[in-house]
RNA sequence: GGACGGUUGGCGCAGCGGUAGCGCGUCUCCCUGACACGGAGAAGGUCACAGGUUCGAUCCCUGUACCGUCCACCA
C-alpha cells in the first residue's frame, strides 16, 4: 500500500431541482460516503484529475477518508521502524508510558493521555531528540482475577479454589496471553508511536528480578515489616485492597439510637450507629471527657444487651459531644475508631463478623448469619426488649469494593508494610521536588504532592490475590507466620532451603500490591537491573504524563524507588492531563455507565479528529467537558474532523496547482505584500506552536494552528492565490509550496497520520526535508519572516475587502458592479487589485464614487457602491443597516466620552491609552458624521 | 470535613486591567475550478452574585452561591 491509493472520488449523485439546503439536511444524518462506490465512472465528479500514466501528481479524494489512510501510514512507520528508538550521540527524549491494565479497554482519560504523549513525542523528535516512548502493560492484580475467575465461574461453573492456585493462574496466564493486548492495539490505532518492540509487561521474567531485586534491598534494610493494621477487607476477594479500589457511595442510611443499660440499674446511655450489627462485639463506651452531661457516668460499667457482657464507659478525646447523642460505642474489632480508641484503652477486641462477611461464634445465637441479616435480627431483637430510642434516616458513605461490588469490612489484619515516613526513600523524594528537580505541570499539584508525602503513611504491600508477584519470603511450615523472624528472604525455593536449612519450607501465600511492581517501571522497563546502557541513556526519563487520581499511588512510589535503587529522579516533568468529564460535568465511570468509547469515535471520525478534539482541550485544565455521542455524532470530534478535511482539501488544492513546479529546499525570499503576510504568519504560528508544545499547553498549541491554517491560510492566502495563477503568476507557488509543507511539519504532531498522507504525496517534500517521513522532518522553528509592517498593510486590505463583502451581502446587491474606495493608501490597494476584485466579485475603482452609493466607511477609506436603481424595500435595508449603525456608534461614543469627561483619566492613564482612546473616538465622530449625512440623504426625496 | 478547579451568547471553549472573541447551532444568500465535513453575511452576551482596589475591572482582592474533581476513619 502507499499513500496514493487513498485517491478516490466521492461526490454524492446530482439531484436535479431539489433545494441544496434541503439535501444538505437530508444528508446529514447519513453516514460518510463510502469511496469506491463509483461515483466517478458514472460522472458524478465535478473535476477530473489526470489519473496514472506516471503523473507526478497525486490523486486525492474530495474528502479525508481515515478508516484506511490512517491505517496505512501507520503500518508503513512501522514497516519501517520509524518508532525505534537506541541510544545514540543525540539528547535522549524518554516517556515510559502509564501501563494500563491488561483487562483494560481504551477510555477517553487513555485517549487523552496518549494524546499528550505522542504528540509531545513526535515533537521531540521532529527537534532532533533521540525519542523513546516506552509502552506496556499492567498485569492488575485484582481486576485481573477477577475478570478470570468471572469466565471461568460462567463456562466451567469453578470458582479459582476447584481449580487450586497454580491451574488458576495458568488459565490467567492463558487469558493474558489471548486478550491482554486488546489495549494494545487501541493505542495503535490513535497513532502513538512507540517503540513496540519494547513492549513490557509488569510480569515479565526481567520485570520479577527487578521486584525481587528492589525487594530483597527494603527487606534486609528494614523497610519491610509484618504489623497489625485496620485494613480494608474485601469479602468478594477475601483480601486486604487498597484505598483506590475502594469506591465509596453516598448511601441512605439509618441512624439507630440504642439504649444501653447501667449495670447499677441506674438507667440508661443512648449511643448512636450506622452498623448496630457490630453491637456483639462492642467492648466499652466512649464519651468526651469535655461532656458535662456525662461526667458522672464515667467509670459505671454497661451490661451489654443481648450479649450480657459488663463493659466500660470511659472518656477520649476522639469523641464529638455534639454528634449523636455523643456517646459512641466502641467495637474496636471492626471499626477503625475504634481500633485506636481500643489500642489507647487497653480494649479486648471481639472479632464477630469473620472474613467471609458471616457473624462468627463470638455472636452467639447471630453466629453464621450474613452481616445484614444479622443487622435486621440484632434491631428487630432489641426492639422487642425496647431498647431503640429511635431510628434516624442518615445519609453517609459506604465504602464498597469496585471489584466484587462486596462492601468493605474493616478488619484488623496481620500484613506486610513498607516503612514511610521518616525514612531515607520518602526524604530524598520530599527533596526532590522541593528543590525543583522534578516540575509539576499544572504547579498546583506540587503542593498537593508535598502535602500527602510529608503526612505519609506506611504502606501495605501484601495482598491475599493469586495473579501477582508473590512475595519472595519464605518459612518453615512450623514457623509462625505472623512473627517476622519467622521469614527469610529468597528468590528461589532452594535458595530458601538453604538459607532455613531444611527442605520443610513454605513461601509465602500473600502477593505484592500491583503498585509495588508499577513503582520500578521508568526503570526495571529500561533494563535495570541487569542492563545498563538503555538506563545510563533514557534515565531519568523526561516526561511522566497522567491522572490526578494516581498522583499518591504511583508517581509518588516511581520517585521513592527512583531515589533508593537508582540514586536519581525518575523524571523530569509530571503533567497531571485533566480529568475527562461528561456532558453533565460528572466524572466518567462504569458504574454510572456515562463513558464514552474513544474507539467508537475514531471509527466515526478518524483518530486524528479525536486527537485533534482532545489537543485543543489539552492544557492547564483541571477537567475537560467532553459530549456524549449522539444519533452517529460528537460536536467536538466532529468539528476537528472538519479541520482535517480542511488540510486535507486546501493540500489538494496546492498541488493541483503545482503542475510542473520544481520546489527546492532553498527558503523563499518574498516580495509581494501577500507573501510577505502569510511568512509572517507562519513565524508567529511556529513560535505560537513550539511555546505551547514546550509548556504543556498543547491546547493553545492548537488553536494556533487552528486559526493559521484555517482563516489565514486558507479564506485569505489560498484565495488570494487563485487570481495569481489565473493571471500566469508563478512567484506564488513557491511561497505555497513553502507554507503547506511547513504547516504540514507543524500538525504533524497532533494529526499525524492524515499530515504524513497529503506529505508523501507532496511533490518535492522528501528531497527538501532530507528524509523520507513527515515524523522524521525537522520542527520548524524561528522563521525569519516576522514582518511587522507586511502584518499592518495586509490588514488593509482584509478590511477592505470585507467592508465590500458586507455592503453586498446586508443590501443584497448583485455582484459584479463597480466598488469605490477612496484610499487612505491607494498604492497598497493598487496593488493587490486583483486579490480584492475576486475576493468581492466587484471591480475596484479607487476614488470617492457617487455620493448617493451604499456608504461604508473604513479606517482606511470610505467604501461607496453605487446604486443604479432602487426599489422601496432596498432602501428600508439601507436606512436599516445605518441606523443600526448608528445606534451602535452611539453606544460606542457613550463609553469613550465617559472616559475622556473624566479629568483623572488624561492624569492617570498611561498616554498611549489616552492617545489610542481619542483616535477611536475622532474615528467614530467622523464615521457618524458620514453615516448621519447618507441617512439624511436617503430620507429626502431628491436621493430616490 | 479538607484541598483544588470551574461559573463568559442555546452548547463547547478563548480572553485575564483599557469599548467582549472562536467553533458548533440559529437566520439570510451562495456549488464561485480545493473543500457544502464548504464560502460570504447576520442575529445573539449588564462576562454567577455582593463588596473592595483602580482614572478604569470579565480580568486583581475579599466574601457568597451553585457545579464538579481529588483526598479523608467522624460513630
Amino acid at each position: 500500500m502507499s499513500p496514493g491509493d487513498v485517491g478516490l472520488f466521492v461526490r454524492p449523485p446530482r439531484e436535479q431541482g431539489v433545494k441544496w439546503r434541503k439535501r444538505r439536511k437530508a444528508r446529514a444524518g447519513l453516514p460518510n460516503l463510502q469511496p469506491g462506490t463509483g461515483f466517478a465512472a458514472e460522472g458524478y465528479c465535478r473535476r477530473r484529475f489526470p489519473t496514472g500514466g506516471g503523473k507526478r501528481y497525486m490523486e486525492l479524494a474530495t474528502r479525508y477518508e481515515p478508516q484506511e489512510a490512517e491505517a496505512a501510514i501507520y503500518a508503513l512507520w512501522l514497516a519501517n521502524h520509524c518508532f525505534k528508538a537506541t541510544p545514540d550521540s543525540r539528547t535522549p527524549y524518554c516517556i515510559t508510558i502509564p501501563p494500563p491494565n491488561v483487562t483494560g479497554a481504551l477510555h477517553m482519560g487513555h485517549a487523552l493521555n496518549h494524546t499528550v504523549m505522542d504528540t509531545l513525542g513526535r515533537w521531540k523528535r521532529m527537534l532532533g531528540f533521540n525519542v523513546l516512548i516506552l509502552p506496556g502493560t499492567d498485569h492488575a492484580g485484582i481486576a485481573t482475577q477477577a475478570v478470570v475467575e468471572k469466565k471461568i465461574r460462567a463456562e466451567e461453573k469453578k470458582t479459582r479454589h476447584d481449580l487450586g492456585r497454580e491451574a488458576f493462574v495458568e488459565k490467567v496466564w492463558e487469558w493474558k496471553e489471548e486478550y491482554g493486548n486488546k489495549i494494545v492495539s487501541q493505542m495503535q490505532r490513535l497513532g502513538a508511536s512507540y517503540d513496540w518492540d519494547r513492549l513490557r509487561f509488569t510480569m515479565d521474567e526481567s520485570y520479577v528480578e527487578a521486584i525481587h531485586t528492589v525487594f530483597e534491598k527494603l527487606y534486609t534494610d528494614g523497610y519491610i515489616y509484618i504489623g497489625e493494621r485496620m485494613v480494608n477487607w474485601s469479602p468478594g476477594f477475601q483480601s486486604v485492597i487498597s484505598d483506590i479500589e475502594i469506591d465509596n457511595r453516598e448511601e441512605d442510611g439509618s441512624l439507630w439510637h440504642l439504649r444501653y443499660p447501667y449495670s447499677d440499674g441506674s438507667g440508661h446511655i443512648i449511643v448512636a450507629t450506622s452498623r448496630p450489627e457490630t453491637m456483639l462485639g462492642d467492648t466499652a463506651v466512649a464519651v468526651s471527657p469535655k461532656d458535662e452531661r456525662y461526667k458522672a457516668v464515667l467509670g459505671k460499667t454497661i451490661t451489654l444487651p443481648l450479649v450480657g457482657r459488663e463493659i466500660p464507659v470511659l472518656a477520649d478525646d476522639f469523641v464529638d459531644p455534639a454528634f449523636g447523642t455523643g456517646a459512641v460505642k466502641i467495637t474496636p474489632f471492626h471499626d477503625p475508631n475504634d481500633y485506636e480508641m481500643g489500642n489507647r484503652h487497653g480494649l479486648e477486641r471481639i472479632e464477630v463478623i469473620g472474613p467471609d462477611a458471616k457473624m462468627t461464634a463470638h455472636a452467639g445465637a447471630y453466629a453464621g448469619l450474613d452481616r445484614f441479616e444479622a443487622r435486621k435480627r440484632i434491631v428487630a431483637d432489641l426492639e422487642a426488649l425496647g431498647l431503640v430510642e429511635k431510628i434516624e434516616p442518615y445519609r453517609h458513605a459506604v465504602p464498597y469494593c469496585d471489584r466484587s461490588g462486596a462492601v468493605i469490612e474493616p478488619r484488623p489484619s496481620s500484613q506486610w508494610f513498607c516503612k514511610m515516613g521518616g525514612t531515607e526513600m520518602v526524604n530524598t523524594s520530599i527533596e526532590v521536588v522541593r528543590d525543583g528537580s522534578i516540575r509539576f505541570l499544572p504547579e498546583r499539584y506540587r503542593e498537593l504532592y508535598l502535602r500527602w508525602m510529608e503526612n505519609i503513611r506506611d504502606w501495605p504491600i501484601s495482598r491475599q490475590l493469586w495473579w501477582g508477584h508473590r512475595l519472595p519470603v519464605w518459612r518453615k511450615t512450623d514457623a509462625n507466620p505472623e512473627e517476622a523472624s519467622s521469614w527469610v528472604f529468597a528468590r528461589t525455593k532452594a535458595e530458601a532451603e538453604a538459607k532455613l536449612a531444611s527442605p520443610d519450607i513454605l513461601q509465602s501465600d500473600d502477593v505484592l500490591d500491583t503498585w509495588f511492581s508499577s513503582a520500578l517501571w521508568p526503570f526495571a522497563t529500561l533494563g535495570w537491573p541487569h542492563t545498563e546502557a538503555d538506563l545510563n541513556y533514557y534515565y531519568p526519563t523526561s516526561l511522566l504524563s497522567t491522572a490526578q487520581e494516581i498522583l499518591y499511588l504511583w508517581v509518588a512510589r516511581m520517585i521513592m524507588t527512583g531515589e533508593l535503587f537508582i540514586g536519581k529522579k525518575p523524571f523530569d516533568d509530571v503533567y497531571i492531563h485533566a480529568t475527562v468529564l461528561d456532558e453533565h460535568g460528572r466524572r466518567m465511570s462504569k458504574s454510572k455507565g456515562n463513558g464514552i468509547d474513544p474507539v467508537e469515535l475514531i471509527d466515526l471520525y478518524g483518530a486524528d479528529a479525536l486527537r485533534f478534539a482532545l489537543a485543543r482541550e489539552a492544557g492547564q485544565r483541571q477537567d475537560i467537558r467532553f459530549k456524549p455521542v449522539k444519533a452517529g455524532k460528537q460536536e467536538q470530534v466532529e468539528q476537528a474532523r472538519n479541520f482535517a478535511n480542511k488540510i486535507w482539501n486546501a493540500s489538494r488544492f496546492v498541488m493541483m496547482n503545482l503542475e510542473g513546479f520544481e520546489p527546492s529546499a532553498a527558503a523563499p525570499t518574498p516580495t509581494t505584500l501577500v507573501d510577505r503576510w502569510i511568512l509572517s504568519r507562519l513565524a508567529t504560528t511556529v513560535d505560537a506552536v513550539n511555546e505551547g508544545f514546550a509548556t504543556y499547553n498543547i491546547d493553545d498549541a492548537s488553536r494556533a494552528l487552528y486559526e493559521f491554517f484555517w482563516s489565514d491560510f486558507c479564506d485569505w492566502y489560498v484565495e488570494a492565490a487563485k487570481p495569481r495563477f489565473a493571471a500566469g503568476d508563478e512567484s506564488a507557488k513557491t511561497v505555497l509550496w513553502f507554507v503547506l509543507e511547513r504547516a504540514l511539519r507543524l500538525l504533524h504532531p497532533i494529526l499525524p497520520h492524515l499530515t504524513e498522507t497529503l506529505w508523501q504525496a507532496l511533490p518535492g517534500a522528501k528531497e527538501a526535508a532530507g528524509c523520507d517521513f513527515l515524523m522524521q522532518a525537522a520542527f520548524p522553528q524561528d522563521l525569519p519572516y516576522r514582518d511587522e509592517a507586511a502584518e499592518a498593510e495586509w490588514e488593509m486590505v482584509q478590511e477592505i475587502t470585507v467592508a465590500i463583502r458586507n455592503v453586498q451581502a446586508v443590501n443584497n446587491l448583485k455582484k459584479g458592479g463597480e466598488a469605490f474606495v477612496a484610499a487612505t493608501n491607494p498604492d497598497v490597494l493598487e496593488g493587490n487589485r486583483a486579490i480584492i476584485e475576486f475576493l468581492t466579485r466587484f471591480t475596484l475603482v479607487i476614488g470617492d464614487g457617487p455620493s448617493d452609493g451604499y456608504l461604508q466607511p473604513t479606517r482606511f477609506g470610505d467604501v461607496r457602491l453605487p446604486r443604479p436603481e432602487v426599489t422601496p424595500e432596498e432602501l428600508a435595508t439601507e436606512k436599516l443597516r445605518i441606523e443600526s449603525d448608528l445606534a451602535k456608534i452611539e453606544l460606542d461614543l457613550g463609553v469613550l466620552n465617559k472616559r475622556l469627561d473624566d479629568p483623572s483619566f488624561a492624569e492617570r492613564a498611561p498616554e498611549a491609552v489616552v492617545t489610542k482612546t481619542r483616535t477611536q473616538h475622532a474615528e467614530l465622530l467622523d464615521k457618524q458624521s458620514k453615516l448621519t449625512e447618507r441617512l439624511g440623504q436617503l430620507s429626502t426625496p431628491s436621493a430616490q
